[in-house]
DNA sequence: CGTGACGATGTAGCGTCGCTGCATGGATCC
DNA sequence: GGATCCATGCAGCGACGCTACATCGTCACG
């Protein structure tokens, strides 16, 4: 009964298949393959069934694998044990956000961090759907996510902490010349028929803008499709469109005035989202912490 | 961070040393350092301590060994969640126990669990001192035991659970032709001076007697020391002292009568103990699950 | 106070286990 | 129906952990 089996069978069963855990794994499926075909001998049951040319985990695998989230969790807690009796606490954390969020939060964080001598804060921008955020624990320690305020939440199993950090709300992006730039706030009746700048379908927020249409009575006529936030930026300040854009990350940006939403509530929930193994690591939380602490302070602001 | 090499490190600490260790284990003592040293660099604080010749576990280790429990019952637990999916549980559990708990134990267990199929067990009888009963647990799935009713209890860590399935009255046995074997029963005044067979020094139930000399204001005179339950029968029958003999195991013995103790309280306990990641085991709590039933009819009998 | 024994720890050698690379079979998409 | 993707079996190889043996330090005993 193999502690990295059993990771293993449980990133099969999250990545959805062997060779995706083999990617993350950094193995060939081959060797992914073997591993849980030994746990399956061992335990004499069936761990996975063929699914088309894919495979999923039966409810034994499915069992098998989240008891195997208590035995990561417990030898990571052998480790921190350990890592107490040590002077300072050291390792890398790899940390990974969105765009728009890293902006926000990552380098406050790795200036806090920098003052802490021997822990290395490794980061990475992901931009990915919504649904994949929760893929990305695999190979991150800590994953910031964001999702529409009033959404669905996290499908997190119990193999996934999720940790609200703060609540941004989105404003209606327009240039500078706009009509709208001189209210102090605009409702979703005032936006009938502009032309808007949107992300792409199924990304975070993308609903959000949905929603104000519903409330408006007509769904808005949606002109562009751009992830990125700088990008969008530029486009409503040279009068391309309007969209939505986060007020704590965008406030101050040029060109664009950011108006407040009335009669309907934009916002987005940034998250951390961190494997509960991963959550015991001493320097995992260390950092977690200090991120907290960061974004309470902007939520405040 | 090798399971294995965490069970070696809490073998080590419960058995205090290495080549002790490595007995339990079924390894050579070079296997058991070479282990210890590995996590020892892994963790990179000092695991062990060398006294005198022998060697004993930093405060770090302690609390290393300790998480290490922590993963032995999430892999055990891990194992049982796959047991559920199996139609029947089956494996081997070994129970061992001291002479006169066997006897009055063992055969109806054996008997019980006969009627399922699939789970053998095995058994060995142990005769070990008081603080010898612990480390039983370590080669043993099950470790039945017994100390005095007022004792200080077990001085069990977080490794190892209690369970306590019955206590048992401690009589005077007397030859038949006695003139105490008339009696309903006896106080401590009644046996000054008598000549008493104890057990061992050290051993279960020893501090009983002392108990009852200290209510009788005089120190038991003893004039055999001897462990068998069924010699001291053989040598009470015969006439040469009286002993304090189990209730339930000796109360329909040959040439002796037990004549239940007035103004002092005269007992035994006898507890099941075991390893806590050993109780995730399925069919160690089948089994164990048998033994509380089997004591609890004895004890309300 | 020297000698013998015991216990822990390094080193050499060997077996085994798990990984990579490649080939195969099955299912899907165009 | 061919091309593609995915999971899986097999051969080969490297690495890891074990045993056996030697060494060193510590404690008991004469």
């Amino acid at each position: 009964m193999d502690p990295r089996a059993l990771e293993t069978l449980r990133t099969v069963g999250t990545q959805g298949g062997v060779t995706a855990a083999a990617a993350v794994l950094h193995l060939t499926p081959s060797a992914v393959s073997q591993q849980v075909a030994l746990l399956q001998r061992e335990v004499g049951v069936p761990l996975t069934e063929r699914v088309g040319r894919g495979l999923r985990l039966t409810p034994a695998g499915e069992a098998l694998a989240e008891a195997g989230v208590g035995v990561a969790v417990a030898l990571e807690r052998a480790r921190a044990a350990c890592d107490e009796f040590l002077v300072r606490p050291q390792g890398v954390v790899r940390v990974s956000a969105f765009q728009s969020g890293a902006l926000l939060l990552l380098p406050a964080l790795l200036t806090r961090m920098a003052a802490v001598e021997g822990i290395t804060v490794e980061l990475t921008d992901q931009d990915v759907a919504q649904d994949d955020f929760l893929g990305l624990t695999d190979r991150m320690d800590v994953v910031v996510a964001h999702r529409p305020d009033d959404g669905a939440g996290w499908a997190a199993g119990g193999a996934v902490r999720v940790v609200p950090l703060l609540r941004e709300p989105l404003d209606v992006a327009v240039p500078l010349d706009h009509p709208l730039a001189q209210r102090a706030e605009v409702r979703p009746e005032d936006l009938l028929d502009v032309p808007w700048i949107a992300v792409h379908e199924g990304f975070p927020v993308a609903e959000v803008l949905a929603a104000v249409g519903a409330r408006s009575g007509a769904a808005p006529r949606i002109v562009h499709r751009v992830n990125d936030f700088h990008v969008v930026q530029a486009l409503v300040a040279a009068g391309h469109g309007v969209s939505l854009l986060p007020r704590y990350t965008f406030g101050g940006a040029r060109g664009v005035r950011l108006v407040p939403l009335a009669g309907v509530r934009a916002g987005r929930r940034i998250d951390a989202l961190l494997r509960r193994d991963r959550a015991e690591r001493l320097v995992v939380r260390r950092v977690l912490e200090e991120l907290r602490a960061l974004a309470a302070e902007i939520d405040i602001a």
